[in-house]
DNA sequence: AGCTCTTATGAATCATTGA
DNA sequence: GTCAATGATTCATAAGAGC
């Protein structure tokens, strides 16, 4: 039996209540500088590190000693220019203690649209991956995906709402009827994502897809683990973590935002069926 | 009438007999850190950045002030961890006064093969884009892309042989035969190419396939202006910008690449005809 | 031509061995 | 101890053979 909650609290304090090693996986994508004001008080860019910093330390002390903590992020362009402070909280977090092990690359293939003169729009993102020790647990085997060739002789024959598509050879595979390929012969994905940003049909700013936790839920946890999300917002992660049979732990300053991941996570919530259909 | 041009020796020295402002466009992929040790001695990850600025100094004075510089780059990965040299380089080109505008991803299809406990394959790439001011050429219209449902359609009755492939929907675009699609509606890209590597049958390693020098040559530069690669290597960079319009400079300090370069980049060479049907 | 099959090979990374 | 060299692992392509 897995459990879900959700704390109301800044992460930095509530987390301090936490057991050292209590919790298996960290995935989260923080406030953006600048974005959520209305919650996080909208952090400038150039205090991003210093105010990001305190809380990773928490992290790290309820991380287990073979646990991941996978940080998805993206700098904001301001003024004609990239900011640089993702790179700096980079560096500074390595100073920390954590082992900067991987820098996963998520592919968005809808993004934001939008037309500047000076750029094009952006379609990707990062999902940093950090460690406590160089041996952690991974189970690769869990996000296997199918082999190349077959994509290609099955392209041939599609109809159009063949869900697969681009999915497959390309990249991760995130097609949602993967278990149809389960006799195919598979190979392991590479460090790109290649996904959809999720149609938000509820009426908030929806963070990342659901496909984007699982993927890591299930790479660097096992199911009965602990997965946290300290900035839980709409409350994704833990709706993938129970899913995937972990245990989701979500905090999130904001009240509204805890009732709503609270309501998502929780499994006889009025409209299971719904979500389960998706 | 266009030119190419080779130089023999180490670009930190061969620019300064450059004039100021005299090159338009900057597309380049340094010897990584601890790669191609024949020609450049392997240069350490810890030395990297003080190995690179004397040189970047030399860009940055001999690039159009409306130029761009783009850098091909990415760290490997040693011990467990991602190297953090290429971060600390870019902040250390802000100091040297260039503008980080953009970060480009590269999406190799066909990475390096490998197996680890700790790590997918590593499928992607760094472009970092440098300007000189916040305002600078951009030909958006000159790498614009066929629309979806087009692509959709077209996919349905596809052969092998048809280049079009993944290339059209998922990305920016880098089919060969884009010439067909001019009547289409065109779409701008997005910040993510998607190509494969090439498989060089030349007896050398291949950087980057020509599609790669292509989009960016396209995009920030105009027909008869000055394209220069100050780490030409093989010489796809000039092959490129010889076949664009644009006039190309190479430099490299090996004497065999630069051979090598000037006879791919030689318009009578005498394997124009095999190089033009591929 | 067009298709299928085989083979070679990469801007790789890690564990192990030996000096 | 540290450091360099070697082997194991892996898959999307191109190229070539055969039909």
């Amino acid at each position: 039996m897995t459990t879900s909650q959700v704390l109301h609290g800044d992460c930095g304090e509530v987390l301090k209540t936490f057991a050292a090693g209590s919790v298996n996986l960290i995935v989260t994508s923080p406030p953006y500088a600048d974005r959520r004001k209305s919650t996080y008080g909208g952090i400038a860019p150039e205090h991003y590190v210093e105010w990001f910093l305190p809380r990773s330390a928490e992290f790290f002390r309820v991380l287990a000693d073979d646990g991941s903590f996978v940080l998805n992020i993206k700098e904001k362009a301001e003024n004609g220019e990239r900011h640089t402070y993702v790179l700096e909280l980079i560096l500074a977090l390595r100073r920390q203690g954590w082992l900067w092990t991987e820098e996963y690359i998520w592919h968005k293939r809808n993004c934001y649209p939008g037309k500047w003169p000076n750029r094009f729009r952006d379609a990707w993102e990062r999902c940093l991956h950090f460690t406590k020790q160089r041996r952690f647990k991974m189970n690769q085997e869990a996000v296997m995906v199918p082999m190349g060739d077959w994509a290609d002789a099955r392209l041939k024959r599609l109809g159009k709402n063949d869900v697969v598509r681009f999915d497959s050879q390309v990249s991760s595979g995130f097609g949602k009827n993967i278990a149809n390929w389960l006799d195919r012969p598979m190979a392991y994905p590479t460090n790109v994502l290649h996904l959809a940003t999720e149609c938000s049909n509820k009426n908030h700013s929806a963070a990342f897809p659901q496909a984007l936790p699982e993927w890591f839920i299930k790479l660097f946890s096992d199911p009965g683990d602990t997965v946290l999300d300290p900035f839980v917002g709409s409350g994704t992660t833990l709706k993938a973590a129970r899913e995937l049979g972990r245990n989701g732990i979500g905090i999130d300053l904001s009240r509204e935002y805890c009732d709503m991941a609270e309501a998502r996570s929780e499994p006889f919530a009025y409209n299971l069926e719904a979500e389960l259909s998706e």
